[in-house]
Parts: C-alpha cells; structure tokens; sequence
RNA sequence: GGAUCGGUAGUUCAGUUGGUUAGAAUGCCGCCCUGUCACGGCGGAGGUCGCGGGUUCGAGUCCCGUCCGUUCCGCCA
C-alpha cells in the first residue's frame, strides 16, 4: 500500500504515529521558513507541515508543490500549535520526513472547491477535475446511497431484482428511439428501451409477482434543464395487489429512503384527489410546503361590468400572505411574470388589504369596497396580505395561477428545498382531452 | 423546428450615447514573510473582445450572416 491512512481519519489520538499519506495538493501556503500544504482525497484534507530549521531541501521541495500534485508524504503526526475546528482533522498536521512526487500537474483551469469559478461547460470538459469537488463527490454518494437503500428495502420485502435487455426490438412508447445498427443484419436496428415496460410485463405473466430494477431508460428527445435522454428509474411492477398494497408498499420506500439517506423522518404521506390537486393548486404535483390554495370568487367577481371578468369562464384568487407591502414595480413585475407566452395570462388583477383594513385594488373603477370585501372574505385575506386574481378558461387559469402560485411562495421564501413534504395524489382520471387533436387520450402518468 | 439570452485575460464578469492605451476580482509568475488554514504584503505577466461581412473619420459597442452555449416552446412523461 502507498499509503497507511486516508487524509480524513488522523485525529489527535494519532499523536506519535508514523504515517504515509497519498493524495492531492489542495493548497500550498508559505510563511517564511514554514509551508503548509493542505493534501486532499476523497475523505477529506490533511495538513502536511514543512520547517525549514529542521529540513531546508524538503521545505524547498514542498515550496513547488503546485495545484493537483499527487503526491505521497510519510511523516509523524504532532498535535498543531495553531489549531483549525472547522475541520475533523483540525487538531493534527504530519511533520514530513519523506515526500514524493508521484505526478506533477499543470495548473487547473477553474479552482476545485465548493464554489467553483468554473462553469458548466468547462467543468464538463475537466470532468476529471469537477469530480474532485465536494458537491460532486457527494451527489454520487447521494446516488449510491439511495440506491442501496432501495435495494435492502424492496428485496427485504421479497422483490426480486432482474436485469433486462438493452439491446432490443423497438416498442412504441411515444418518444422517439435511439437505435444502434446491427452488424450481422445489415439496414436492421436496435432499440435502446424507453422503459423495461415489456419485460416486467412478460415477468408478471411469468409468475415473478414482485420485480424491482434501477435501470436505465433512452428517449430521443430535446433536452430540457431538468431532463436528459438517458436517466435512470427504479422500475417496479407487483401482480394480485390492489391500490392500496401499492400505496403501502412504495410509502414505505420513501420514508425508509429519506430515514437512512438524509436522516429525516417523514409523517404519514397525506393523500389527496386529482381533482382536489387542480382545484386548490392548478397542478397535479402541487407543492404543499406553502399555503395560497387557489380561491374561486367567480361567483363574486362577475356581473359587475368587468368585461375580461364577464367574459371568463373561472375567476381565480390567491392570498400571498404579507405581500401587501408589495411596490408597484414588484407586482408589474409579476404582471410580467404572468403575461410571458410561456405562462401566456392576458394580465393580472390585484387586491391589497390595507394594514387598516381597507381595500385597495387594480379594478377599483368597477369593484367597490363591498365587492372586494367579498373577494377578501372568500380568500380569508387579513390585513397585510395581497390577493393575486387571474381569469379565463378553467384549465388555462388552473396552470397559469399554478405557476403565480409557485413564482410567489419563491419570492416569499416558502419554498426551502431542504423542507420535505411529499403526498400522494389519487383518483387520477383515465383519459385527459387533447384540445390540438380534438380527442381523449391516456394520461401520462 | 421556433423563440430568448449570452460568447471580452487561465477563470468568473464589468465595459455608459460609437471616441485616446479594453478594466476588476480571482488564478498564474517573482520577491518578502516561522503557525497559516480563502494567510498576508509588494511587484509583474497575461486579450485576434467567438468567426465573417457591413455602416462609420472611428466598432467590444450599431446592422447582417454564421458557429457555439443557456433557458423556454414544440417534443417527451
């Protein structure tokens, strides 16, 4: 072995022991006659010190070490005269005696640390180097983690893991396949599959009543900045069960997952209708770490001889809560947001509730204070609060008011991505209309 | 396929109405520094402003084209 330790397990119980380190040159700091080179490897950083009273020639070869330098270092462990508590190995250093060179390295492009300079591309081009980085290193010990812990949990539950093909004939999925020539049948192809949706099948038929594999799936499509068209999914598939064996069974996976992964217990999962998913939240994932359900004051809103309100089919408001303080820039901004073809709203209607309790909204030319008092009371809106009102079509004011909703618990800082909430949503309808071809199609879910 | 924003030092970025020698931070190099740990101090090097064309007395800046990348739509679920 080229080396006795690893750099993140020496503590000051160590004190005395004669050590041989390996790793690479994170930072090299001179002063005066002493250098300090922190030396890294995937468990951590380990200071090496270097005195140039005891060992002019070592001191000066250690002055060279550059960026990336492997190297390997023997030495002993002394406790520091000036000690570091913001890491585990803080309290020692290793007064070196030996010190190799195993590989010398140009100076990297971007700086291996938490916050790199470097940006996506470059990292991408280095990835060698990116992957040296903490944040990376922990996403694929995030993954390896999480995929463990699958495995002990459906196998403990008598799944059975069966790897399937990847070669394979094409099945008409929906995207598009990425094919690969085949050689003994020239003009012929391989499928890469989009799913194992065949092979699980064709287990079940065969009796295997529970299958489970984290397994790769390909689509040919466009990317998009939270999609690529290889990604991996547990694929799961149970024969005789019934929705609530389902519910049971996968409930149990994920909080079993984030117990052991990240050391959060999770409540019973709250389970509510589709139906219920697009009539308080215009989505069917509604994020529920954060309130402003949707509000219908259709019934308060029309007939007042507001045409854009006259003329919808839904009226629909939010209560953003303390957003009254809201400028006037801010909420342009949000007519903005709502009005972008991507959102594709007409425009956005708002209602302050004063700290005094007045009403002061956009529409104050048609809506009197009684009108919009209903509205406040139909939207429970309490002094200081701002209500976000959009109209239209049902399912068009659902998705767009969807993503007001999501943009305002944003800006107020309701949406902590370390505040974990998941549910279940149920009852899902079988078909979906498509409006483009004018017919019902399976959902795609 | 469409729209959008971007491309300037090794890197991340700034660059005003088109005007003298294109700046900052960080990194890199040199010198100083005996307890640093984002060490510190002083000094230095480093640029075909993505590429091609055009307008202009003059283009990093304006126009056209093109390449590369981002995000979104289409697509996918």
């Amino acid at each position: 072995m080229h080396r006795s330790h690893t750099c993140g397990e020496l503590r000051l119980s160590h004190a005395g022991t004669k050590v041989t380190l390996a790793g690479w040159v994170a930072r090299n700091r001179k002063m005066g006659g002493l250098v300090f080179v922190d030396l890294r490897d995937r468990y951590g950083i380990t200071q090496l010190s270097f005195n140039e009273a005891v060992n002019a020639d070592l001191m000066a070869a250690a002055e060279k070490l550059g960026r990336e330098f492997v190297v390997k270092a023997s030495g002993t462990v002394r406790e520091r005269e000036s000690k570091n508590s913001a890491i585990p190995t803080g309290e020692i250093e290793i007064m070196v005696e030996q010190l190799e060179v195993l590989n010398p390295a140009k100076t990297p492009p971007f700086t291996i640390e938490d916050e790199t300079d470097g940006g996506d591309e470059l990292r991408m081009e280095y990835r060698y180097l990116d992957l040296r980085r903490n944040p990376v290193r922990k996403n694929l010990e995030l993954r390896h983690n999480t995929a463990r812990a699958i495995r002990n949990y459906l196998s403990d539950s008598g799944f059975l893991e069966v790897e399937t093909p990847v070669l394979i004939k094409s099945t008409p999925e929906g995207a598009r396949d990425f094919v690969v020539p085949s050689r003994l049948n020239p003009g012929s192809w391989y499928a890469l599959p989009q799913s194992p949706q065949t092979f699980k099948q064709l287990l079940m038929v065969s009796g295997f009543d529970k299958y489970f594999q984290i397994v790769k799936c390909f689509r040919d499509e466009d990317l998009r900045a939270d999609r690529q068209p290889e990604f991996t999914q547990v694929d799961c598939e149970m024969s005789f069960v019934e929705r609530e064996d389902i519910l049971q069974t996968f409930e149990g996976l994920t909080r079993k997952l984030f117990q052991e992964v990240l050391q959060t217990a999770l409540p019973e999962l709250p389970r509510m209708t589709y139906a219920d998913a697009m009539r308080l939240y215009g989505s069917d994932k509604p994020d529920v770490r954060f309130g402003m359900q949707f509000c219908d004051i259709t019934t308060h809103a029309k007939g007042k001889g507001f045409p854009v309100f006259d003329s919808a089919e839904v009226v629909i408001a939010i209560c953003a809560p303390g957003a009254a303080s809201f400028t006037r820039k801010q909420l342009d901004e949000l007519t903005d947001f709502v009005k972008r073809p991507q959102i594709g709203a007409k425009g956005l209607i708002w209602c302050r509730v004063e700290a005094d309790g007045s009403l002061k909204s956009s529409v104050d030319k048609f809506y009197g204070p009684e009108d919009l008092a209903a509205w406040q009371q139909a939207c429970g809106a309490n002094p200081g609060d701002l209500m976000l009102v959009l109209a239209g079509g049902l399912n068009e004011t659902r998705k767009q008011m969807n993503e007001l909703r999501l943009e305002m618990g944003s800006k107020l800082g309701l949406r902590n991505p370390f505040d974990f909430k998941p549910l279940w949503v149920v009852d899902f309808p079988l078909l979906e209309f498509d409006a483009d071809s004018g017919r019902w199609h399976a959902m795609h879910h």
